[in-house]
DNA sequence: TCAAAAAATGTAAGCGCTTACATTGACTTT
DNA sequence: AAAGTCAATGTAAGCGCTTACATTTTTTGA
């Protein structure tokens, strides 16, 4: 307790004060329950000691954190990036705290950091997609946190949510590629293995197919994780097929890039000997030559969203889900396809 | 305590075992006290009840949270949020937990969030770049929190870093430029103010154009915070003037990606009739058209050494400051200036 | 003016852990 | 066989807060 890194406590506080430590606590948690006087002198004994609350102690006896905890699959991705600088922006207005953790697409990895959260004492969870193992649903119901899930929205559940539908998010870009002729269509998808998202993009690729009167199994399919470099590759094997898709719609706009690049690289023309789009709009998209063919995606304002929603969530509040609306982006990586020009 | 949602504590697995709390908070810290026997009746106890301890409880006993703290600008920035996600992963090899704030270049609300982090207890505090009010400094030292500081590396100061020097990382760059025949330069920065790295770089390109016999204060210089947009804007502003520079060089790849779109929009070719260059490197940078001369700066290599540097600081270990090189990447964007070819 | 109600404050029991210290046996030594 | 070691475990005192409940003070109303 030396003089120089000594840490004051509410009972410091309180002696200084000449008060309680009860009307301490009353003062910074309540302070309307306090006459004026001695409002005063509990804050200028704070002022004075420089006191701050231990949160930990804090948070053991009043059995809540004011933290949230946010499990993404990667921070290195712009639109997690983004939502989650806007979802923790709002938190702070909140007063609450946010813990983050990624999983790496990694099932086991969710789960153990939900473990850890939990423990933490995370007052809620924010989770992205719905698919993951009913045991962890299970456990959060078990330990009641209430959790949310963003970037999917889905109504054949109870699990509240705040997103857009993939399926439905993506029709508008395939039926204007069928519409533009196309029946070579390629996409490049992250791995579907759960990841609801990039499955029912493809699910939405494949329904419009169908009822364009096209077999949806004709569908050229490649999954690989996302990054630029997967899909340079992915595009590469698409181009080396004995009959190359006029098409190569990418599950994210980050794939979209590499293909992009690889055309370059090949020095295929993009659009006019394959068109690609992507999916997302991050500002890659309308940076890229040509600009990119995508779906918007309101990634901040769902980040800020979500944190509202799972605000009143904790607070005990009913919410119900969210649906944002995505918005077809049609710029120069997509036209007819070169076979059928004019028809 | 219905059966559903209840949740195990330290003495409902001592009471399970048949031990003490002691022996179980030992069994679960440091195992190889028990013997044998005692350890493989906690552990099933433990496991049977799905016991997982309170975080809170257990830093407010033990003193020690094992988590830290990094305070960041912004997570809207690639470099940030790749930089920031290997120090995650990093850390999380370590055991411990990350909690992230940003303070969106405001030393006020730095300094509000180191606070915080102090108050919930955070181990060590990542810090980016040297620049802030000796208070926070004083305050750090008087709580005893160890701080890293990333993004910048200086010598003439006691506080631990790991990053670059921004003076020095630059220079390749500036003097390829002056080599090239370039008089007429711009500079379009971030704001100064509070902000080291920026600083450093334009002193890096002033300090290069002396040494080459130009005058520094002929740099033509903006100031405007990293955006795309500000980016096109301040690229505008300077084609506008009587005498356009015929380099424009930038404080990131940000801003130098929205000088690229500028360019494009008023359809002014890059480099023939300006130069461009940026700075960091993140993947815009190759993705441009043409691809973009900047200086690579190993982000990722970056985060996960500040989380080696910070994991022994906690544990009281001398740890020395950490140099990182940085790269000039030639592409591009970069080429003699128009009044001058063949010079 | 005085009892009753309301407001302000104090008392003290935890919250769920860790850990210094005490205790208990089982082994060594001599 | 007594004394000393040492490993394994238990006891219990906090860590720094919040909050139910008790107590005191002020306000109110008739």
């Amino acid at each position: 307790m030396s003089q120089s890194n000594f840490i004051p406590t509410l009972a410091d506080v309180a002696k200084k004060a000449g008060v309680s430590t009860a009307t301490v606590s009353r003062c910074l948690n309540s302070p309307d329950q306090l006459s004026q006087a001695t409002r005063k002198k509990v804050m200028s004994a704070v002022a004075e000691l420089g006191y701050a609350p231990n949160f930990n102690a804090q948070s053991l006896a009043a059995r809540r954190t004011n933290t949230v905890g946010a499990i993404i699959p990667t921070m290195d991705n712009a639109i997690f990036a983004r939502g989650l600088q806007a979802f923790q922006e709002e938190l702070g207005n909140l007063g609450k705290t946010l813990i983050v953790a990624s999983s790496s697409y990694r099932p086991d990895l969710e789960l153990e950091h939900i473990k850890t959260l939990t423990a933490r004492g995370a007052d809620g969870l924010l989770l992205i997609g719905y698919d993951r193992n009913p045991e962890i649903y299970n456990f959060l119901k078990q330990r009641d946190v209430p959790s949310l899930v963003a970037w999917a929205y889905q109504t054949d559940t109870d699990q509240t949510s705040v997103g857009f539908n993939n399926e439905k998010a993506i029709r508008p870009l395939i039926e204007e590629v069928i519409a533009l002729g196309h029946r070579n269509i390629a996409f490049i998808s992250a791995p579907k293995k759960n990841n609801d998202r990039a499955r029912d993009r493809v699910t939405g690729v494949r329904m419009a197919m169908q009822r364009a009167g096209l077999d949806p199994r004709s569908l050229k399919l490649i999954e690989t994780p996302y990054s630029i470099e997967n899909g340079q590759a992915a595009f590469q094997k698409l181009v080396a097929l004995d009959c190359p898709p006029t098409v190569a719609m990418c599950g994210n706009d980050v794939l979209a890039a590499g293909a992009i690049k690889q055309a370059k690289e090949m020095a295929l023309s993009v659009p006019d000997y394959i068109s690609i789009t992507g999916f997302d709009d991050i500002e890659l998209a309308s940076l890229a030559e040509p600009q990119l063919t995508t779906v918007h995606v309101p990634h901040k304002a769902m980040g800020k969203i979500a944190a509202q929603m799972l605000g009143k969530m904790i607070d005990q509040q009913i919410v119900e889900s969210q649906e944002l609306s995505t918005e077809l982006r049609l710029r120069g990586t997509l036209t007819t396809p070169r076979a059928c020009k004019l028809k």
